[in-house]
DNA sequence: GTCTATACTGAGATAGAC
DNA sequence: GTCTATCTCAGTATAGAC
């Protein structure tokens, strides 16, 4: 005899039932107003049990990251699968594939930035917790560059830069009030094009030392491209 | 007969230890360490007195901001009064003032940023709250620019594209590790260096379209330059 | 292993006595 | 103006039922 569903079944069925309650009441609430106790009652188990499964509130916000960056990346390939999109196109279903995912979450994606300020916390996306997810949405970037005919130099920090310029557009999401917030669409369709123009004109002879003064600064910043190790970073402190 | 001193007076006097005690204990170990119990401790009065004075621990950080804003206005005016400083110089003034006021201060400007995506809160450098100290602080970069000879559309969005430029400054500051923060340093003179090189560049024909196009998407998109008033930007929004 | 019930700690904030 | 006592409510810890 067996039972009607192996324990491990229920075990992940209660998991994912208070994963999901908590990311709508994010969606609907924002962090701070979605308290455990707010979720572990909407999800139908005790306090106890969210704790449970997620050793804090920051396990679950973590979920949602690996969650989103999942889907983007999927979204991302599947839009590039063709092969038959230009340069310009590949940047625009990158950047609009993930509008399309957060497209709910305006409240919830501000406490994203809640923590940018804080090195060492582990939900900072600019920290060493995140560094992780950071690489993989950097890839993803990378994905959509794709073959690209650019100078090494170029192409060795566009795609940390595209995350970066991605990043800025999530902040202005953020704050977009408009309908469906349309504008954040508007600005994304005419950075990528000043951007795609931008990059086409930087070949030119005449800006070269710009160029190279440009990639010199970002480079002792230690910013681009983005070290794979910390010890990168620390290594070029004097 | 009088009292030794005025009722004011040691109102008063009550009120800036609160507030000096506040500022170090935020300091020392951030917004979060730094309760309201530990801060009246350290300031010698009861947690009630604390909040007779500042209505919320928010209200504190928000004299905190003001406080820097008035002296980054009054230190660049400082080094603005000769009139002897070139544009490159007087730029590097006006950032290496800010750097300068606020150098012991990482741990805590890192919660600056807390707030950065959420539009509706009062300590949102970016929010509706914050737009008056705001604008006090885009001035600064006004006097800094001053009468320097540009395109009108340019000098009509550098101040607040030099704004957001300090941010993102701060922003790396709050991340720098090197001692003394010497590598925020160097960003800020080569990225300065590189503002007025491109401000140089960009009154060339060759580049006039790409300009035009920039100006455009900023303008568009509602954030250059930033408006006097939220319904400047409301009337835009479809 | 999964989960409930309940209690604990410490935060910001407030009321009312003095 | 200032203090003490208290409130509310968050995350957290844990004992033990099943």
């Amino acid at each position: 005899m067996f039972k009607s569903k192996a324990p491990q079944q229920r075990s992940a069925d209660t998991r994912a039932r208070i994963l999901t309650t908590a990311l709508d009441t994010f969606r609907s609430f924002g962090l701070d107003a979605a308290t455990m106790r707010q979720i572990s009652k909407d999800a139908g188990v005790a306090l106890g049990a969210a704790y449970y499964y997620f050793p804090s509130k920051e396990a679950i916000v973590r979920a949602f990251y690996e969650r989103v960056q999942e889907e983007h990346r999927q979204r991302v390939l599947l839009a590039l699968a063709g092969g038959k999109l230009d340069f310009l196109a590949r940047l625009r279903a990158a950047f609009h594939a993930k509008l399309d995912i957060v497209a709910g979450d305006q409240k919830f994606l501000g406490t994203l930035f809640r923590y940018a300020g804080e090195p060492g916390h582990p939900l900072s996306p600019l920290g060493e917790g995140a560094r992780k997810v950071r690489h993989e949405s950097i890839a993803v970037f990378e994905l959509a560059v794709g073959s690209e005919r650019l100078p090494s130099d170029i192409r060795a920090f566009l795609p940390t830069a595209l995350w970066a310029l991605h990043m800025a557009v999530l902040l202005y999401f953020v704050h977009d009030t408009s309908p469906g917030q349309r504008r954040t669409r508007r600005l994304v369709d005419g950075a990528l094009a000043l951007v795609v123009r931008l990059l086409a004109l930087v070949k030119f002879p005449v800006l070269k030392p710009v160029r190279g003064s440009l990639v010199a600064l970002l480079q002792d910043a230690g910013l681009f491209p983005e070290p794979l190790s910390p010890a990168a970073v620390s290594a070029q402190e004097e």
